[in-house]
DNA sequence: CCAGAAACTTAGCCCGGGCTAACTATTGGC
DNA sequence: GCCAATAGTTAGCCCGGGCTAAGTTTCTGG
């Protein structure tokens, strides 16, 4: 094994929060018009505290933008964020599904497995859901 | 969607590292007889500092045991661990292989994505490894 | 219109998991 | 047998992402 095959793994779970920081913004703003620091208080179970501290870090890097007592809104890269993993949840979870897990289940687990999942992977996934399993009779 | 999908995606998370590190300890004894710290440094990819902080982690963890300036050996707890933790890897990778991605994908991927599969995904996983895609013709 | 509730902020703490720098032990080759 | 190289340790630092406690702002309904 090449023993190499970590560091990607490793330090991109720094992002991973604000990918399901963005998602839950994203979210939030589609279904209530705005997202306040209570609706991601809630969403993830923690404490008001943490949710200022995790948009703060947010802002820094460029992917909301927000005023004291304000909505959390976001910027343009936040957004094409938010729609990339949306998407790639999205097709994690009914991949998930199609393979005979339960939804409960599978919208765990995609909550997880999604931040880990290769653009090859997710094309393979992908490919599952529009033309059925690899060894499918596709061929006629 | 139910605003509870997290909790056990967020504090896992804790013990991702200690997995992969048992891992990579038994595999290390499997390989070489022992296990040295250095093996870690360069599995890893992190400074001798940082196994060192580590290997104290699992040590107070009831994980491994070691004494300084002797190689880490497992406690029954750690192999048992890193046993599950091995077969649920190699699961997902011979998985994903399945599904047609690169074995070097496959290697990458799955290491991030083991520690978000619960035991009914992993199933499926293993059916399909086992017996085949859900709707292939198994039927007949 | 104003009091209390709800939302938000801030300060200060903790732990995990990284790092560097400086030091100590062990080992092997000469 | 000694000395360099390799291995390991320790101290001190940083950031992320959690928390509590205490205070401030905003909102709302009576």
């Amino acid at each position: 094994m090449p023993p190499k095959t970590h560091q990607r793994t490793r330090s991109d779970h720094a992002s991973e929060v604000a990918e399901d920081y963005v998602e839950a913004i994203a979210d939030a703003i589609a279904q209530r018009g705005v997202c306040r620091a209570v609706d991601l208080v809630s969403h993830f179970a923690v404490t008001h505290a943490t949710v200022n501290n995790t948009v703060a870090r947010l802002q820094r890097d460029g992917l909301v933008t927000t005023l004291p007592y304000q909505p959390i809104e976001l910027t343009a890269t936040g957004k094409r964020l938010a729609a990339q993993s949306r998407k790639r949840h999205a097709i994690v979870q009914s991949f998930l599904e199609r393979l005979g897990v339960s939804a409960q289940t599978a919208a765990i687990d995609s909550e997880g497995m999604e931040h880990h999942v290769s653009k090859e992977t997710l094309n393979a996934m992908k490919r599952v859901l529009e033309q059925g399993w690899p060894s499918d009779g596709e061929s006629t």
